[in-house]
RNA sequence: UGGGAUGUAGUGUAAUGGUAACACUGCAGAUUCUGGUUCUGCCUUUGGGGGUUCGAAUCCCUCCAUCCCAGCCA
């Protein structure tokens, strides 16, 4: 299913790219080996879905392989739990790295020899400079840069001093082991980039080994060249540091030569996928944490309901180019309900109650109707649901003066309660205040199982429980985090655009008795309502919890808001 | 103002010298025991200006716009 839909896309320019170096032999024993290196700093977000999407689907297609590379370099931001959840994640959505599981900081020996042959074919030094000196001496966006002081040291002590460096004899911020380039380029990434800093913070893998740790510039590109990666594929900001990753893989004693590729990361409206804010969202109890329904990270996908082939699909769909753009939300929603809608199980709930007593129905009894578990599966099984005289249905499907356009329960109109019986409005029930209690219905016995023998039609069919079987439960309305599609594009602050309504709360929803039997990782669909999933944290036996994945396409609502209702 | 990149319907992505297309969105209609699904139709596109060519989204020149880069982050 999935591939058929692959099938017919056209190449994006990475696959030319690959397919033309397997045509011409330019690929070793013709795998492709490609490598998706988060660094272990944050959850992974949807984002990242595409890199791993890239990494991991072009591997499989050319029959490569894609190893997973947590780029460990700085351990000031890195942690453990980073880690778990990466590779819960990539797990989840359906790869495999098998035992091709890196991390850059595997390399710190090797990396630290590398370093070592650089200083001694005068290639890289030892600065004294500070931070802030550095920054003077690296020249401007228009302006070159010019030569540390110590840019011309021996051989010999530019050893002693990086070997000193390593040993912990100096602070933090006091030296650096720099790359001797060129301070004149153009290009600021090649001004004598910093290879090594001193750091004293403990490592999640290397504990206190090190403190003096590898740059990204250094580490990335030679961790590239080790594990014979062909082709190293990154987001456009890369696209300036070609140059340097380049220079590092032409390093004396580099055998392999990967090349870097440089793709659009993934912008979608309505969505924020910068990490520094997504962590304020979760320090600041804005949410309830990365795995929040409403956080646009993996976890929180998934916990709202979200499928990994929805979420593959939609990055296949949005495609891959160098183009900075800004997709719909709404292309992620339609693939998130297409997926959706072959899939999930139907059920009925009445989220918003209005009582309902069939008069002309006997107190006490109850019949049990066959509802399918999946109108558009050709096998679908069937449950049970359970009816009798008092019933709920959505207060929206009854109006005592109906809109025009209205074909739901108004006094004097009949409708069909979906896979039982039509019914008929009667009388409203209402206190002293006016509001209504209930609605009082006539029921048609011919209309048993949802048609009658004269083949009349009605124009509605409500979704209903009965009051007295209905399982009670707790819904999560969830809908978007925030209500602007650039969120802080108005004032500069995202803030201000959080949307207030991104999650309503029904602590006691009336769901059909068959709800009961849902678990977590089930895909549901509560009929008319929208799409839902058991909370796989606050969901219990005892006290069900279900949350929205995303709605139903309404076209009613549109009607309604044209009319100006 | 230095360097690097990118401009194709509202959005994303194809078409690499030969009829500009696919998907989403939007709009209209049909079907429907979910105002869902499904089906049909419609809307709208090559940033501007030159040039080469029988012919340009594609090649050349130029202008414009947008994005990225001055961490001892990745």
């Amino acid at each position: 299913m999935e591939n058929e839909k692959n099938e017919a896309r056209p190449l994006n320019f990475l696959e030319k790219i690959i397919e033309d170096d397997l045509k011409n032999g330019r690929v070793p024993d013709n795998k492709i080996v490609t490598r998706f290196p988060p660094e272990p700093n944050g959850y992974l977000h949807i984002g990242h879905i595409k890199s791993i999407c890239i990494n991991f689907g072009l591997a499989e297609k050319y029959g490569g392989r894609c190893h997973l590379r947590l780029d460990d370099t700085n351990p000031a931001k890195e942690e453990t739990e980073y880690i778990d959840s990466i590779k819960e994640d990539i797990k989840w959505l359906g790869f495999d790295w098998g035992k091709y599981e890196f991390y850059a900081s595997d390399y710190y020996d090797q990396l630290y020899e590398i370093a070592i042959n650089l200083i001694k074919e005068g290639k890289a030094y030892v600065d004294e400079l500070s931070a802030e000196e550095m920054k003077e001496y690296r020249g401007s966006l228009t302006e070159p840069g010019k030569n540390s002081p110590w840019r011309d040291r021996s051989v010999e002590e530019n050893l002693r001093l990086f070997e000193e460096m390593k040993k912990g004899k100096y602070p933090e911020g006091s030296l650096t082991l720099r790359a001797k380039i060129d301070m004149a380029s153009p290009n600021i990434n090649m001004r004598d980039p910093a290879l090594y800093r001193i750091k004293y913070a403990h490592h999640p893998r290397t504990g206190d080994k090190w403190c003096i740790y590898p740059m990204y510039d250094f580490t990335h590109p030679i961790s590239d060249a080790i594990e014979g990666i062909t082709h190293s594929i990154c987001t456009l900001e890369f696209e300036d540091h070609r140059p340097a990753y380049d220079w590092a893989c032409s390093i004396d004693g580099i055998e392999h030569t990967p090349h870097q590729y440089e793709f659009a990361r993934l912008n979608i409206n309505y969505l924020l996928m910068s990490k520094r804010k997504l962590l304020y969202l979760v320090n600041n109890h804005l949410v309830s944490g990365w795995d929040d329904p409403r956080m646009p990270t993996i976890s929180g996908v998934r916990r709202r309901g979200y499928s990994p082939e929805a979420m593959k699909d939609f990055v296949s769909r949005v495609g891959v180019a160098k183009v900075e753009g800004v997709v719909d939300y709404s292309l992620m929603e339609f693939c998130v309900r297409e997926d959706l809608n072959k899939r999930a199980k139907r059920l009925m709930a009445v989220l918003d109650p209005l009582k309902i007593v069939i008069d002309n129905y006997p107190d006490g009894k109850v019949e049990y109707f066959e509802a399918e578990d999946n109108p558009e599966d050709e096998n679908s099984k069937k449950h049970k649901i359970a009816f009798s005289k008092n019933l709920y249905i959505e207060k929206e499907d009854f109006m005592e003066t109906p809109v025009k356009g209205y074909h739901r329960l108004y006094p004097g109109n009949e409708i069909r309660l979906k896979y039982a019986y039509y019914i008929k409005a009667n009388s409203i029930e209402k206190d002293e205040n006016g509001n209504i209690l209930a609605v009082h219905c006539t029921y048609d016995p011919e209309s048993r199982g949802g048609t009658t023998a004269d083949g009349r039609k009605v124009k509605g069919t409500s979704h209903w429980v009965s009051a007295d079987h209905a399982l009670v439960a707790e819904v999560r309305q969830y809908d978007k985090l925030f209500k602007a599609e650039c969120p802080g594009a108005a004032t500069g602050n995202y803030l201000d655009d959080l949307n207030p309504d991104s999650l309503k709360v029904i602590p006691a929803a009336y769901i059909e008795e068959e709800g009961a039997k849902a678990k977590v990782g089930d895909y549901l669909q509560f009929i008319r309502n929208g799409y839902y999933c058991v909370d796989m944290k606050d969901s219990s036996a005892e006290h069900m919890v279900f949350n929205r994945t995303c709605t139903l396409k309404d076209s009613w609502a549109k009607q309604k808001a044209k009319m100006g209702l």
